[in-house]
DNA sequence: TAAAAGAGATACCTTACGGTATCACAAATA
DNA sequence: TATTTGTGATACCGTAAGGTATCTCTTTTA
């Protein structure tokens, strides 16, 4: 999934508390908009857009629908803020930091 | 900064490539300007919402404004994408995961 | 000192976004 | 079988977001 569609999925606070709320396991979408104040459909329409930056994924099961975050698609997300870890005083001093970027 | 504002600062793909060229060091609205294929109102309105979220800091010098990578401001979403960890499968073995879990 | 350059502010436009209401449909159940 | 339940899809609404055009102000510079 592009860095795009993850970035963009991570940006409202309601996506990334349903995310929060999939690490306790896979639910329904009934059981996710209990847990919010929102009706189902806007809820689902959160599950599309989470499911296309590939943070979780979904599997009927009989008249339901079971969804499971997927953390591996929090990888380019991860990944692109690595870069700047360099950047990061509490993680290199500053002259290391100087030191690296010169070389 | 709150974990919202640096969210929402990180959607955009243009903010996120504003941090990227600013981690070569301070630029003012002009030179960055420059590399983008837009105006200079569109690229300062980044930068506004940019320093809002905590992720550059500014300073005037003379009529020139130097805007600098703040990279402490990347805190709020690498600690919240740090509790995801946990699920991770490269990170822990999936035993290992749910002996965690279980406890 | 007059002109040019860098920047901020604001009005405005179009589209994307978050949400509700509503309809339709398949699956479970009385 | 009739009905309830869980879901998907779509139309619609108000607001926020990304962008341009334009005006003004301050600082350089010719």
């Amino acid at each position: 999934m592009s860095n795009q569609t993850a970035f963009r999925a991570l940006a409202d606070p309601t996506r990334r508390d349903i995310l929060t709320a999939l690490s306790d396991g896979e639910m329904t979408v009934k059981q996710l908009t209990e847990r919010f104040p929102m009706t189902r459909a806007a809820v689902k329409k959160h599950l599309v857009i989470l499911e296309v930056g590939g943070l979780l994924t979904s599997r009927k099961q009989g008249r339901e629908t079971l969804n499971k975050l997927n953390p591996e698609g929090l990888k380019p997300v991860t990944d692109w803020l690595a870069y700047f870890d360099q950047f990061w005083d509490t993680h290199l001093t500053n002259l290391q930091s100087v030191f690296d970027k010169k070389d």
